[in-house]
DNA sequence: CCATGTTATCGTCACATGTCGAATGTGCTG
DNA sequence: CAGCACATTCGACATGTGACGATAACATGG
């Protein structure tokens, strides 16, 4: 929702060579005053206004959030006026959904939360930092070498849930020809998976997972988590 | 150039309810260890397993800043394996170039540096907080409401600087419906400007500026800014 | 000009951060 | 198993953050 403008703040705050003054800029940018600010946030002006004049160089990411938050918080308020203008962009065909978690998540337990069990013999002993959720058919066909940095997103050690697979050949075969490769790949409710699909995941060393949930409850499940 | 990633972990880390886990999952992804990354920092690994391990629980900006360019740096040392991966997604055509100033930029000075002089009555007691350059007929054909957003980037306290304008009747008129309002605007090298242009930018208190500088050079001098 | 809203400045103080070095696990590999 | 690379834990200590309240400097507008 708004977690993407928060990161941006926080983010650039925090690149700042002046971060008080950076906080400033998008306080003045939310039209929020510092008594506003302060109030929100069961502090005092002048807390506000030392941290924006650099009294304190070095804010903790504790103050920063909160600061951050209050911003969104007071804006939402107002009637969203700032925030509105985020307006979640859209993703590419064929990408249903996407994800990052902010820490690493056991790729045993991002199993258990689909009710998915290995299909091979790679372990599940390792973490995984994301998601892509893909329609199969779509995105083999709609994403071209150019669109593939958006299914990777912020990180290659994710998962690609594939949605819409018959036998697993084609999705393990686009894995095999590309230099980036997943983490895990699952494939939600297939039918009878390829014995090749199967191979092609041990060669790749890449664990290969199934689930019987549909695309929609995925997406509910990764929801919280 | 691999601002835009760093921003997006210092951000992640942040906001996250435990940063040091999420410095964590961003080393692990970089693929760097401790000891690199401590010596890159001319520190010590058990500081930055301390962070990690969130024995700090609230970890200050300049910290932050440095483990993060730490990661890009050393990523960078080692051929930018995982930065490549950004690869700066291109604007909307019409969009010549945009930016986003880590702090308030008086206009006065923004206006200097364009060689830019004002037209109209509007004064230049204003701050901005970046800046977007359109190539006006492309722009105005090719953009519309739903890419609005995107011309606007995360402020729209920001110039709007329109190349390829004869008159300057069309752009002042787009703004004149749209909701959003630039806090000024710039042409680049125009004709003769219409009257009711001015008028215009007068109406809604934008101030309007006019700079003979062509487009590639904006771009160059605001690089630095 | 007085009231109100907004911001700046500063003294003070508890406690967390930032930093190091030494000691103590793990896990791989020759 | 010895040796190395990697990571964790912990004691110690200086300095800076995080917080408050008092005071003052400014606009803005009744």
């Amino acid at each position: 929702m708004d977690a993407e403008i928060r990161e941006k703040i926080a983010g650039e705050v925090v690149l700042s060579a002046h971060p008080g003054r950076t906080l400033r800029k998008w306080r003045e940018d939310f039209e929020i005053s510092q008594r506003d600010l302060a109030r929100h946030l069961e502090t005092v002006p002048s807390v506000i206004s030392d941290y924006e004049s650099e009294r304190r160089a070095s804010p903790g990411a504790g103050f920063i959030r909160r600061y951050v938050q209050g911003l969104v918080d007071l804006d939402t308020l107002h009637g969203s006026r700032v925030g509105q203008r985020l307006g979640a962009r859209p993703h590419s065909e064929g990408i249903l959904g996407m994800q990052e978690f902010s820490v690493a998540v056991p790729l045993k337990a991002f199993a258990e939360r689909l009710d998915a069990k290995a299909v091979g013999r790679i372990g599940l002993s390792r973490d995984i930092h994301g998601y892509t959720l893909l329609d199969a058919p779509r995105a083999i066909l709609s994403i071209d070498a150019a669109h593939y940095v958006e299914v990777y997103g912020w990180t290659t050690q994710r998962a690609l849930i594939f949605a819409n697979v018959r036998y697993g050949r084609s999705p393990m075969v686009a894995i095999r020809a590309h230099p980036l490769k997943p983490a895990a790949v699952v494939f939600a409710n297939p039918g009878r998976i390829d014995p090749l699909a199967i191979r092609l995941s041990e060669v790749e060393n890449i664990p290969l997972l199934t689930t019987a949930l549909p695309a929609p409850t995925i997406l509910e499940r990764l929801e919280e988590l």
